[in-house]
DNA sequence: TCTGGGGTCCTAGGACCC
DNA sequence: TCTGGGGTCCTAGGACCC
């Protein structure tokens, strides 16, 4: 078996500098792109200039503007990220022959028939010309220089910078691109790998958190030198047969996980929203218009994707913390937003919640399934709410998502408060699915 | 550091069936 | 049945990633 060569690219400080490649004013300046405008909310990304103040991904925003006060806050804009991100993740699978989207800004590259001397290639000037990796006319040298190349034309048509791994796996690239960031590019050969891992602190490697960190500490272990010095009968022991085996072999650098490219990427198992309250709810209805207003965004994902779900979850945090996951089977696959808000409500309901108040709601539909053409079999009435269900979504598919929900939903507080956190103008539907009579709907007198 | 929101995978125990 | 053992489904919780 020939050594193989996995690169590993990750996006510098993503979030903030697509904001600052975007807005020349941001350029230069300490910037903190944070979920909203909760004081609840944490920093999602700060930029190179904020981080040099102390600010850190996932530190509470308050904290983040304490550190740098000066910082320019910035809500987030998922889609607008995730849209750039497929855009840099196409022109590099239009370059290489796999790769492997491993989160919104990161991915990995299977380089391994990318043949050549390894001479200390020299960036490219101007604009890049566009290879493939892979043996076709125009290929590249070498595992590096395609590193450099792919470095250029994200920097050239984004004006973005990203920090790029090479190793012997996907281990080894992950860790090395996280050696010299911002615009860095490391590579660990074979042959520099236990080196590398000699003193690395075991918690530098991807998979090992500060749960791991501390029972390995248990065991006087700090470094991957010294994991690869314990037993394996040990970590079985203390990790059970599967996880004390992957440590084992981590700490060795030893990893096997192919790259699977995004084409063949497997379908998705669960889809989600959460929402943490602006303040803590310690009534009944707060909780229950929060809850559908989460079933009702996962009942849209579902429907968009096509998908059903057979197991719907509710998660509540307390005030102090205190979580609990609750899931039920239900009876049939769904994809509506009124039977997961059924679901999770009755979940809610058997959990014995006595009043305590509630930090965090979360919805999601698991055991997804594609959902089959059985409209034909549905009763004459549920075809009815088949038919309204979709023709709502074509009118939020045409006016956005905002544009008409149920009225206990678009008069509530919740409502509000989550468009509002978001950045959006105004608050109230234009349309609203009616649960009360004409006459009490402020909408139809026309008070709007 | 009073701690968001989106996910994945693994473990362990109980129910239930053969 | 005061019994063994294996398989599958279900649920709760933990740990990790960005």
């Amino acid at each position: 078996m020939p050594e193989r060569h996995i690169l590993h690219i990750d996006m510098d400080a993503f979030f903030a500098s697509v904001e600052q490649a975007a807005n020349p004013r941001l350029r230069g300046k300490p910037v903190i792109v944070g979920g909203n405008r909760s004081y609840r909310s944490v920093v999602a990304t700060a930029s190179y200039e904020a981080r040099a103040f102390g600010v850190k991904t996932g530190m509470p925003l308050g904290e983040g503007l304490r550190l740098c006060p000066q910082a320019i806050l910035i809500p987030g804009d998922t889609a607008k990220y995730a849209d750039t991100a497929r855009r840099i993740f196409t022109l590099l699978n239009d370059l290489s022959p796999a790769v492997e989207v491993f989160s919104i800004d990161e991915a990995f590259i299977d380089l391994t028939h990318v043949h050549g001397p390894l001479s200390p290639p020299a960036p490219p000037m101007g604009l890049p010309r566009r290879p493939t990796f892979g043996g076709c006319p125009g290929s590249v040298a070498d595992p590096v220089e395609a590193a450099y190349l792919m470095k250029a034309m994200i920097r050239h048509h984004f004006k973005l910078t990203a920090s790029v791994g090479i190793g012997p796996n996907k281990l080894i690239a992950k860790l090395a691109s996280g050696l010299k960031k911002p615009d860095g590019l490391v590579w660990i050969p074979q042959a520099q790998v236990q080196a590398a891992l000699e003193n690395l602190p075991v918690d530098e490697l991807c998979g090992i958190g500060p749960r791991t960190k501390g029972h390995l500490l248990n065991l006087g272990v700090t470094t991957c030198g010294g994991l690869a010095q314990i037993p394996i009968r040990l970590l079985h022991q203390k990790f059970g047969i599967i996880w004390g085996d992957l440590l084992h072999k981590m700490s060795q650098g030893v990893s096997e996980s192919p790259v699977v490219p995004y084409t063949q990427a497997p379908e998705a198992k669960s889809m989600g929203h959460s929402h943490t309250l602006n303040h803590d709810a310690r009534d009944r209805e707060d909780i229950e218009t929060t809850i559908q207003m989460l079933a009702e965004k996962v009942g849209r994902r579902l429907r968009r994707d096509k998908m059903q779900g057979k197991v719907v979850t509710l998660v509540v945090r307390l005030a102090g913390f205190e979580t609990f996951v609750r899931q039920e089977v239900q009876p049939a696959p769904i994809d509506s937003g009124a039977a997961i808000t059924q679901a999770a409500m009755a979940i809610f309901d058997d959990m014995g919640w006595r009043g305590r108040p509630v930090r965090m709601l979360g919805v999601s539909a698991g055991a997804l399934t594609a959902r089959g053409v059985r409209q034909l079999e549905l009763f004459e009435e549920e075809r009815g709410e088949r038919r309204l269900i979709e023709a709502l979504d074509r009118i939020r598919d045409k006016y956005g998502e905002r544009a008409i929900a149920p009225a206990t939903l678009a008069y509530s507080q919740v409502w509000d408060d989550h468009y509002a956190l978001k950045g959006h103008g105004r608050l109230t539907p234009r349309a609203v699915i009616r649960e009360s009579p004409p006459e009490a709907d402020p909408l139809l007198r026309g008070e709007s």
